[in-house]
DNA sequence: TCTGGGGTCCTAGGACCC
DNA sequence: TCTGGGGTCCTAGGACCC
């Protein structure tokens, strides 16, 4: 059997890139994508010239505005990042029919049965970064190596527009120095814990007596240990092989703490209607509800359960998540977020027998008639009067639009 | 400084049954 | 009256990824 070669292809900088794309006057200054410096939101994306200033994703919105106040904040317009990132895998299945897609910026492709008709590896590389830099006018950037985790560790290594190989001849070697928090998968936590144990890089981890990893990580442990030795999964799953999902939710964050559960409840049946409205769509039905609700100072509490029978109209879910959130909720206290969640789906045509999956003809009925009018209209065309409150204040006429927020330019939110 | 929203996977404890 | 041990299911929470 012959070695495998898998690709992992990552978009530089990609939502920040296609804004730049879109608005070509803002290169060369730091554009940062993510939500309102004044308000709750995160970066989401940050240009290059923005990191220069320690602007990173995931950090909040108002810290990267402190660290670089002339940055340019965009809103996030993930329908145009959508659409770009099916032309791009539209253009990497010429290459091999075997993409999976990770996120809209990230997939692995296995090229075990394309890259003999290149004169190399880098050779074909090359060919797949021009064809995106042609088409699309983007760079990315390429790990290669004999499975998913060897590849993933080459493609962090020269970014960005960069390309890196480690066969598996030389994983050993390149491995040897390199951070473990360089493997995906190790997180601050795990690295902490690996740190007590005296393990910092990828060398010492591989060299571990994996017993006494797993006695303080579980499985995890093992399979951190076959990771640092540049083991790892070789299989790519296309779309079509991928597995139904698992858990369907979601949740949102409101710009000021709220008490009122009034209040909280009218956004809860919003969420309850925009996850329902997904499994329709889906084709599929859950038996495991769960209300989240993370208070003021970040504490979480999830309270969930499972049904006798499982459920897919917001007539059926908001009533259980209404009860679920009268357990959980402490009554008084300031809340940040709230989210839905259903899991343990099923696909709807799985359910033959009647006594499983009971519907209400009238709830079928005012779903498919909403779920007509929001295909025409849009998603905040129409919604239960209880959410409809949150849904008119959030979605103001221009919320589409690119929105500056950077004081300098225009600041729609706080007089300087 | 103060932390979005979408997920997956794993663990641990308690309930319950045999 | 006190007490096992194994297995499964449910629930809550945590770590991690993009």
């Amino acid at each position: 059997m012959t070695e495998k070669l898998i690709f992992h292809l990552d978009m530089d900088q990609f939502f920040a890139a296609v804004e730049l794309l879109h608005q070509p006057h803002l290169r060369g200054q730091p554009v940062i994508v993510g939500g309102n410096p004044y308000g709750r939101g995160i970066v989401t994306t940050a240009s290059y010239e923005a990191r220069r200033f320690g602007v990173r994703s995931g950090m909040a919105s108002s810290e990267a505005f402190r660290l670089c106040p002339q940055a340019v904040f965009v809103r996030p317009d993930h329908s145009k990042y959508c659409e770009i990132s099916r032309q791009i895998f539209q253009l990497l299945r010429e290459f091999t029919d075997r993409v999976e897609p990770v996120s809209v910026d990230e997939a692995y492709l296995d090229v075990s049965d394309s890259v003999w008709r290149e004169p190399s590896v880098e050779a074909l590389a090359m060919k797949i970064k021009q064809r995106i830099r042609d088409q699309e006018g983007l760079t990315a950037t390429i790990g290669a190596g004999p499975n998913r985790q060897v590849a993933k560790v080459a493609s962090g290594m020269n970014k960005p527009d960069g390309f890196t190989y480690i066969p598996a001849s030389r994983v050993a070697e390149v491995y040897r120095d390199m951070a473990v928090g360089d493997l995906c998968g190790v997180g601050p936590s795990t690295e902490k814990i690996l740190e007590t144990l005296g393990v910092r890089t990828i060398g010492q981890l591989a060299a571990f007596p994996a017993d006494i990893l797993r006695r303080r990580l579980g499985k995890w442990g093992d399979e951190l240990v076959r990771m640092a030795q540049g083991q790892g999964r070789e299989e790519v799953q296309t779309l079509d092989e991928r597995p139904q999902e698992k858990s369907m939710g979601h949740e949102s964050t409101f710009s000021e703490d709220i008490s009122d559960p009034l209040l909280l409840l009218g956004r809860l049946h919003l969420l309850s209607e925009r996850v329902s409205r997904r499994l329709r769509t889906a084709g599929l039905a859950g038996y495991v509800v769960a209300v989240k609700i993370r208070y003021k100072g970040f504490e979480t509490v999830l309270h969930g359960r499972k049904l006798q029978s499982c459920i897919q109209h917001e007539t059926d879910l908001y009533p259980v998540a209404e009860r679920l959130f009268h357990e959980s909720y402490r009554e008084g206290r300031p809340v940040r977020l709230v989210g839905v969640h259903v899991s343990a789906l099923i696909p709807t045509s799985h359910l033959i027998q009647q006594e499983l999956f009971v519907i209400e003809r009238d709830a079928t009925d005012l779903s498919t008639a909403c779920d007509g009018i929001k295909d025409r209209f849009g998603e905040s065309a129409i919604g239960f009067a209880s959410g409809v409150f949150f849904s008119a204040s959030r979605h103001r006429p221009n919320s589409r639009r690119t929105v500056f927020y950077n004081p300098f330019r225009f600041n729609p939110l706080k007089p300087l």
